[in-house]
RNA sequence: CGGGGUGUGGCGAAGCUUGGUAUCGCGCUUGGUUCGGGACCAAGAGGCCGCGGGUUCGAAUCCCGCCACUCCGACCA
């Protein structure tokens, strides 16, 4: 009967992924539909996420010496066009404000879809000296982007992100930095968010508008599809020459800077799920669950029984948890049902019987065997619980990369391979003519080009010219 | 932006073919009984039937237009 009931809720990942994804995004209380198609509203829950993910990251950045700052969300045209690659691949899916109260605009603004060029112009205005640089700059904010489909933390219009636009007086400098911090990313992910991560460089066809040499971190959903986690850019200096940014060297002569940007965005909350979610509903990593422990009483109308859950609570509180209690009317069953959809890590339950043999009983929402625990020194033992779930939860994800990860020596074998999900291993000449074909031909895009090269055959089997790289391919979100 | 599907209390649906003023389940409220995996009984509240127009004495139902959501493509963090 329970299970029954359960399968009314969500719909089975195994049957229909996407409308899993969008049954977990609901009901877990993430995210909410708002009038204007594409902007969702993020409800306390699925912001709380957020704010755990910003806490960390921006932590980090400062570390390695960034600082935030805050520039406008409006950006004149004018200024968007000066750099020509930049703006063609983003004029299709801007919007724009043209009215200021009732009277037109001399000129129209864009709202921001991404800030190199406000980064720019406000560089151009405090960069005079090599003494001025590095600049690191890190904003976080939304940007918008007119997307034509929109789902729940994958493609919104509104999305929440952080950029990372940092200035340089020397080229190495801006390399190891756009190296830097795609590590940081790929840290984050896979300590952080217990999801592996291939590291590597996108092709050209892939890039960003403008940029040098486009970085990622590529992440594999449950579904065998591809996800980006964070993207790190090399621009060199064609931003700073088209928005003419020099400074002075210690040799008295005029240079551009060289200049890097990097970001992740709330989508990475759509990976979180895709990577770690289940039928029984969300899953979170401890390390960034809004509650980590949500302690419920047993039989709460028994005498002492809410009384030491709360205790129970305060212990958990003091020693650093973000451990919550649930103290309603609702019964067993729906609760346990309830905390798990909503992904909490571990559910602490506490009954009459536990009370007299002094314990509490802990299920991961990992699964297993409940745990019995002793209510004596219990937050160091559920401190391991949560390190527990925050491993398994990892290995697990990694299983499925290995497991859905394949070498190919031809078209053929990437199109069946990765039709069902799953990620294709294979050689590449480096010719743009051959990754058009494979979209054609196997349906795959390219992931990147990973840092760790596997060689694999000699020649690209697209063409039977000789092999390049070895790139990932795969279908992604 | 092309192709398909769907819009009926908060959620899921029935009703539409054959027009007659909206029904069921869940949820919600109140009271009671329960309480170790989605409890039960009783009494309640809640609906511009996506929006606009048309046909008709009368439209959730028929016709036209639009919008939104969703799936599959093209585009993207």
């Amino acid at each position: 009967m329970a299970k029954d009931k359960k399968v009314e809720q969500i719909t089975d990942m195994d049957v229909d992924f996407t409308q899993w994804y969008t049954d977990v995004c609901t009901k877990a209380e993430l995210i909410d539909y708002s009038s204007i198609k594409g902007m969702f509203i993020y409800r306390p829950y699925g912001y709380a996420i957020w704010e755990n993910i910003q806490h960390i990251l921006d932590a980090e950045f400062k570390k390695l010496g960034h600082e935030n700052v805050y520039l406008p969300m409006l950006i004149p045209e004018s200024l968007l066009q000066k750099e020509k690659d930049h703006v063609e691949g983003f004029a299709p899916e801007c919007a724009w404000v043209t009215m200021g109260g009732s009277d037109k605009l001399e000129e129209r603004y864009c709202i921001r879809p991404t800030s190199e060029t406000l980064f720019c112009e406000h560089y151009k205005n405090v960069i005079h000296s090599w003494r001025d640089l590095p600049k690191l700059y890190n904003q976080w904010c939304s940007v918008l982007r007119w997307e034509k489909t929109s789902r729940p933390f994958l493609r919104h219009r509104e999305f929440l992100w952080q950029e990372g636009h940092t200035m340089h007086a020397t080229e190495d400098e801006a390399r190891a930095e756009t190296q830097q911090m795609l590590n940081v990313y790929a840290d984050f992910m896979e300590n952080v968010l217990a999801m592996p991560v291939i590291r590597g460089r996108k092709t050209d066809k892939e890039k960003f508008n403008g940029a040098e040499e486009t970085y990622t971190v590529e992440c594999m959903m449950h579904d065998g599809k591809a996800l980006q986690g964070g993207t790190s850019h090399y621009f060199g200096d064609g931003f700073a020459r088209a928005f003419d940014i020099t400074f002075t060297g210690r040799d008295n002569q005029l240079h551009h800077p060289y200049q890097t940007s990097w970001g992740v965005s709330t989508r990475m909350i759509g990976g979180i799920i895709m990577t770690h979610g289940d039928n029984s509903g969300l899953v979170l990593p401890p390390k960034i669950a809004p509650i980590q422990v949500i302690v419920v009483p047993v039989a709460m109308h028994k005498e002492g029984v809410q009384e030491a859950a709360e205790k129970l609570l305060e212990t958990l509180k003091k020693a650093g948890i973000r451990a919550e209690i649930d103290l309603s009317d609702q019964s067993m069953g729906w609760k346990a049902a309830q905390y798990e959809m909503k992904g909490v890590p571990v559910r602490l339950e506490l009954g009459p019987r536990d009370i007299e043999n002094g314990v509490c009983v802990a299920a991961k929402r990992t699964g297993g065997e409940k745990l019995t625990l002793p209510l004596e020194n219990v937050a160091e033992a559920v401190k391991t619980v949560l390190d527990d779930v925050q491993k398994e939860m990892y290995e697990k994800a990694l299983r499925n990369l290995h497991d859905h990860t394949f070498d190919a020596h031809s078209v053929e074998e990437v199109r069946d391979g990765c039709a069902g999900g799953g990620f294709a291993r294979m050689m590449w000449c480096g010719d743009e003519a051959c990754e058009v074909k494979m979209k054609e031909q196997a349906g795959v895009t390219s992931r990147c080009i990973p840092f760790e090269q596997a060689h694999i055959g000699d020649t690209c089997p697209v063409c039977g010219k000789p092999a390049k790289h070895m790139v990932i391919w795969g279908i992604a979100y």
